[in-house]
DNA sequence: CTGAAAGCGCTTACAG
DNA sequence: CTGAAAGCGCTTACAG
């Protein structure tokens, strides 16, 4: 613990040899003798030199910051999704000397990346999820901040990062219409997110091969809240419903409940599928059936590509991430 | 968005003033008169200006960010506590011209806040836990960065703050003896972590003032699998015992379900008692007997009181925030 | 291969 | 009340 941090010109003056020459050893830019670079890093090796970022970043123009923008919204902030994301962009973020800066934006009030972007304290974001009238993502655009989208968006110019939804959601149906459910129901959030359409969409991808399937098949979307789940299945039931899927694990939670007031078993009367396969089923019994996402590899995949758009490398403009059906007790 | 962002030195230009008169105006410090005042100002507002804070920092010695670090195992990264702290700490930092810069320790690896701290990226930290052996504690006290504990310490030194778990789980074991149980069981976690004692303290609490209580009592700790929730419950069970408490949400989602696969009503055979009162356990039903803690004001507290510090105000050196017991179905 | 000097965009004694 | 100058700790043409 030195009173005064060791700067480089310390060690140009400590070694007899210019701060130009310290820098070129450290950077490993521009030609240098191979013993003065080792006398260098030998010296600040020993002396537990570190240089000051900030400065560094102030004569390069950089900050070596990520921004990462989180949703604060009340329902969203409980989901495990965003830290799981957060470790993913956090560790290769940290591996390659960059730090993450959060800037939370709640119900469309982007004031936190304003000022993140503004006070030029980050270098690039990351957004964890897409919506259909996106702010940040505007403003990201109109101030030329390179950006990656996690989520998809229909904007072609925004690299973006996204496990296959559709086709998850898709293959989900297929193995329930395999199994013989002929009376099918899929509750949704809010069509406001991308992801919900997707979604939709893999739901529908399903039937669309069957020709001769004659079940019935019903979807509510914009659910948001339990009451309105315990009316959704009050009606199902009537409806002799016989297989739930519930587009994020919040609302399923609320289907068990409602069901499980009703007196009603899983799987035996109906069955649940769900998504996510986060905490908020973790325990439940039986089991719920559910796609599984790789939620860090997707935060880690998202820093990879923004670190490389940042080094001027080209990037594909859109990536897939895989998925995994879990069946489980909760479907027969 | 201009090509080149304007600087101090624009303005002074344009105004016909010197660099340090505009600074003057900006910063409110050092005499200047009213009118040069407000003609930067009206300049200012005019053209959109916005300081650099990174070279402003760079001159100030200060980088106007705060670390946050959090912890990144597995199961804790699921709990939607440190999301909430977050919020409050983000949303207090943002006002006062703060960003929050995070740092994840896995397993005592503190590398990343080594890393935030030796760049020089941050001006002070808030923990969000505490450990018995709490190497970001330590790595902070010794390099005399500036920081707050979320949580308690022994460690008078350190500015803390926490809600109060030790009268918390008084008063809820309080309320359980009054109902007459005579057969009770604590179920909680690592004893690394400070909170696990605290609690325990206020179980035994409990049990202090009573001394014709002639139940019986058992306490299991270091509890993290639920397998060996399930082999404990299995055991209460054919002790008779009247309630489980369980320290965290996680847990007593383990115990929940231990009961429902053997069949056991909640509360009619057993009650069940948490913490957290989280989205983990939201949707169960009965609805869980919990403590209610405000995470999020835990944060922004926590950051005030850094932001006092690094004002170099005095600040409290513990500050106990309050709770709430949430009586509910799992409790008769 | 190496160095002197200017520059990144601010702040802050010091002098007037 | 205002300004010239030095400084924060780096980088980077430019010249040798």
């Amino acid at each position: 613990m030195e009173e005064r941090n060791l700067t480089i010109g310390d060690i140009a003056q400590e070694l007899g040899v210019s701060k130009t020459t310290v820098s070129r050893a450290i950077s490993g830019k521009g030609r240098i003798g191979e013993q003065t670079r080792k006398r260098v890093l030998d010296y600040i090796e020993e002396r537990h030199y570190s240089p000051n970022v900030v400065a560094k970043g102030l004569a390069q123009n950089k900050t070596f910051n990520l921004g990462m923008v989180l949703p604060g919204d009340y329902h969203i902030v409980e989901l495990p999704f965003f830290q799981k994301c957060m470790m993913g962009i956090s560790r290769v973020a940290s591996s390659r000397g960059y730090d993450v800066l959060i800037s939370m934006v709640t119900a469309g009030q982007i004031t936190q990346l304003e000022r993140a972007v503004t006070n030029r304290k980050i270098d690039g974001a990351i957004l964890t999820r897409t919506l259909a009238e996106d702010a940040p993502m505007q403003y990201l655009k109109a101030n030329a901040v390179p950006f990656v989208a996690i989520g998809s968006t229909d904007d072609t110019q925004v690299i973006q990062i996204d496990n296959d939804h559709r086709s998850a959601c898709r293959e989900l149906t297929d193995s329930l219409l395999d199994r013989g459910i002929r009376k099918l129901a899929l509750i949704g959030g809010s069509e406001d997110y991308i992801v919900t359409k997707n979604r939709l969409r893999g739901f529908e991808d399903a039937f669309a091969g069957r020709i001769a399937w004659d079940g019935t098949r019903q979807v509510f979307l914009n659910v948001d809240d339990s009451r309105e789940v315990d009316r959704i299945v009050e009606k199902l039931l009537t409806e002799k419903v016989e297989c739930i899927v519930s587009m994020d694990d919040y609302l399923c939670g609320c289907v068990l409940n409602s069901l499980q007031q009703r007196q009603i078993t899983v799987p035996k009367q109906v069955q649940v599928v769900s998504f996510y396969d986060s905490s908020m089923l973790a325990n439940r019994l039986p089991a719920v059936t559910s796609i599984r996402f790789d939620v860090e590899e997707l935060g880690t995949k998202a820093c990879e590509l923004l670190l490389r758009m940042l080094d001027e490398e080209e990037v594909q403009k859109r990536t897939l991430l895989g998925y995994e059906v879990c069946m489980r007790g909760s479907t027969k």
